[in-house]
DNA sequence: CGGACAATTGAGACGCGTCAAAACTCGTGG
DNA sequence: CCACGAGTTTTGACGCGTCTCAATTGTCCG
């Protein structure tokens, strides 16, 4: 899908060994604000461990989650003066920190770091623009069945799959009510489409039958 | 708003001048396909005269115009293999195009040239998060009111502006019925917050009494 | 003038938001 | 070990805004 597949050097994209080697690890609590929006942006951050939301509030203070962030993903790409997400922490999470100073010097000096940086802004622009279709024309169910199978590919375990963020949390991601994204939820464990464990561990039965088994709920 | 205000050496920013320089120039007719989305991108381009539309076709069939563009846009930035949005003339269309390896090429020789792509890769990024952020909790009245504020800020035309684009292209970005879009734009005409000539030419009356005139509607 | 297409307006249905209440989870302390 | 309480999740009822379908009007060009 890229083309920067057969990347040289090492196995591990540029950027990621940057931070492994100069980063500073910080810990944020639960809930936690990482940067704020319209602070200036001193650091810039890669999640080592744990789940990160980047959030935009508009003036009358309502809430966008534009992206949920697993370990390896970076933030303050853009590089601005200003942060123009909030970053905060979901859950407990570790995240490594090189100032922008630092690691726009590093930059410059590696050709293929400023490769791995634009692969990761292209990236991100497709993220956002997949959300907006997702967003556009499709139902409640539609938009949660699609995030969570997003979210277990980007989580790539088999079995059952942690969910960190609340049902707020994935109702300002995929432009629901808190109220909507449980009813949809609710429902796709209904229909058999998935299995939940507690309210934050959930599972998609691996239907050999090919999903034709509708569990005969009308 | 960005780190680079102060460019050193022209006014222009660098890709601009690239492409004025080395662009061969292209027309396209209204609703003419300039790049389809999957196919492999052999050129990038630049919007000289003219409207373009950025749009992604999901597979059901349901499209979203991700962005429209002017004048100075840049279209494939992020140098995929295959283009991920399509893009189509709105109304007769000139741009700049150069092949992706010349373009590489010179964006190698030029650091100037890769902090402009930089940038503007960050300013999709905010355009899309913006868009994001406006579809997520306004009503279709206020989306399309932000919508036109947006267009005619881009085009910083003080009289009247031309809207080429059809109620259903708007809709198609705003995540809206094209009914929606005519009953919103029908409602802002109402409410005298603009002035229409036709269908495709509008005005922000520049009320000097600070927009308290009501009009008196109710 | 006529025809094709875009824009507008109307009527009705449906899905989601909102408000409200109940059930559940989890940590704390008696 | 159980009781308690705060916060989250779930379910219910209802209203509203937007979508859909349909008809009319408007616009542009041959």
């Amino acid at each position: 899908m890229t083309r920067c597949a057969s990347r040289s050097d090492t196995g591990a994209p540029s950027l990621s060994e940057l931070f492994e080697t100069s980063g500073i690890k910080r810990r944020f609590n639960p809930g936690a604000t990482i940067a704020a929006q319209g602070e200036r942006q001193a650091w810039v951050y890669m999640v080592a461990r744990g789940c990160v939301r980047s959030c935009i509030y508009s003036p009358e203070g309502h809430r966008r989650v534009v992206r949920f962030r697993g370990p390896g993903s970076v933030l303050g790409l853009g590089l601005a003066a200003e942060w123009t997400t909030s970053e905060e922490a979901v859950d407990m999470a570790v995240l490594e920190a090189i100032p922008v100073a630092a690691f726009e010097a590093m930059l410059a000096a590696s050709p293929a770091a400023q490769r791995d940086l634009h692969d990761r802004m292209r990236e991100e622009i497709e993220a956002h623009a997949a959300l907006l279709v997702l967003t556009s024309n499709s139902s409640a169910v539609d938009r949660v069945r699609e995030f969570l199978k997003d979210f277990a590919r980007s989580r790539k375990s088999g079995g059952l799959i942690s969910l960190p963020m609340s049902r707020r949390d994935i109702g300002d991601h995929l432009a629901l009510s808190m109220e909507s994204v449980c009813r949809a939820i609710s429902t796709l464990k209904r229909d058999g489409e998935i299995d939940l464990k507690g309210a934050s561990f959930f599972r998609f039965p691996e239907q050999d039958a090919g999903g034709l088994a509708v569990h005969c709920a009308a």
